[in-house]
DNA sequence: ATCTAGTTTATAATAATTCTAAACTAGAAA
DNA sequence: TTTCTAGTTTAGAATTATTATAAACTAGAT
């Protein structure tokens, strides 16, 4: 699988979402899944990253319009572990994470790394919709 | 252990921790911890519970200081489970959560509950702080 | 009774996020 | 092609949770 020029890829993906290939959702496309490890970010972060470069400026408002909509198309998955701030994942598999409090950074555990042998069952009429565990480290 | 009148033993509990048992710390350990269950919070929903009777109003304001100054203290705990509210809890033993994405609602589960029969190893250098099960729930 | 550090409080400030509404554009249809 | 329109982008305002500020108040030591 060949990681550059994957344009006419992230066009198809983002019709198949019902989402205009537009030059700022392609260039985010590009950003953030062009590359071939786990890509973990706040919204903060992103929009650095996205407007570093000279070039033409993606407005914040896009950054979260976008962030959002991938989200909900299932390209990104929202990692809930601070009161703050939201983190998102290009790693949309279950999954596990680190969370260093100290640098604020997410890092992979892959599902097989943790065992649960034994969990509850929920209050009667819930489901489970969630079950990745967050091991929050420090120094 | 009576429930009621455990003034005497707030005052001490405050004092032991250098913190002056004023009339609105007294009144916010009374309504948090003359229970026998687990409660768990939002300051949102402290303040509406506290200010509710039409008796002397506690501000927002102190209503942060004291939660911040009782965690602190370790008189309660703050459990990561929604993106932009705090949540705490009288249950300070180390346990975990159900969280329902519906009612927004935590409920403990023991800590034997859960069996984590394999873990990863913490980058090094690095160590566990905090292990804690958040399950998310829903209809 | 006096004094002072700690506390409470109203209010302002901040930070993350969402909303609004006007300008812009992808792409279907004429 | 040009026209048209729903979807999109954008700057800026609004909202929400939280923290900071600074003046008034108070616990409790002296
Ligand atoms: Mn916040
Ligand atoms: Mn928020
Ligand atoms: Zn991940
Ligand atoms: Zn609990």
């Amino acid at each position: 699988m060949i990681i550059s020029d994957n344009l006419k890829m992230y066009v198809q993906k983002l019709r198949s979402s019902n989402l205009r290939p537009t030059k700022q959702r392609l260039k985010i496309c590009q950003f953030l899944f062009d590359r071939k490890k786990t890509f973990h970010f706040t919204v903060e972060t992103l929009n650095k990253k996205i407007n570093k470069n000279g070039t033409t400026k993606v407005s914040l408002a896009t950054i979260y319009n976008t962030v959002e909509a991938f989200t909900s198309a299932g390209y990104l998955k929202e990692i809930l572990t601070s009161k703050n701030k939201s983190y998102y994942d290009t790693n949309i598999k279950s999954h596990h994470h680190f969370y260093d409090e100290g640098s604020k950074e997410l890092t992979d555990i892959h599902y097989s790394q943790i065992k649960l042998s034994k969990v509850p069952v929920p209050p009667k009429g819930k489901k489970i919709k969630n079950l990745e565990v967050v091991i929050r480290i420090q120094k």
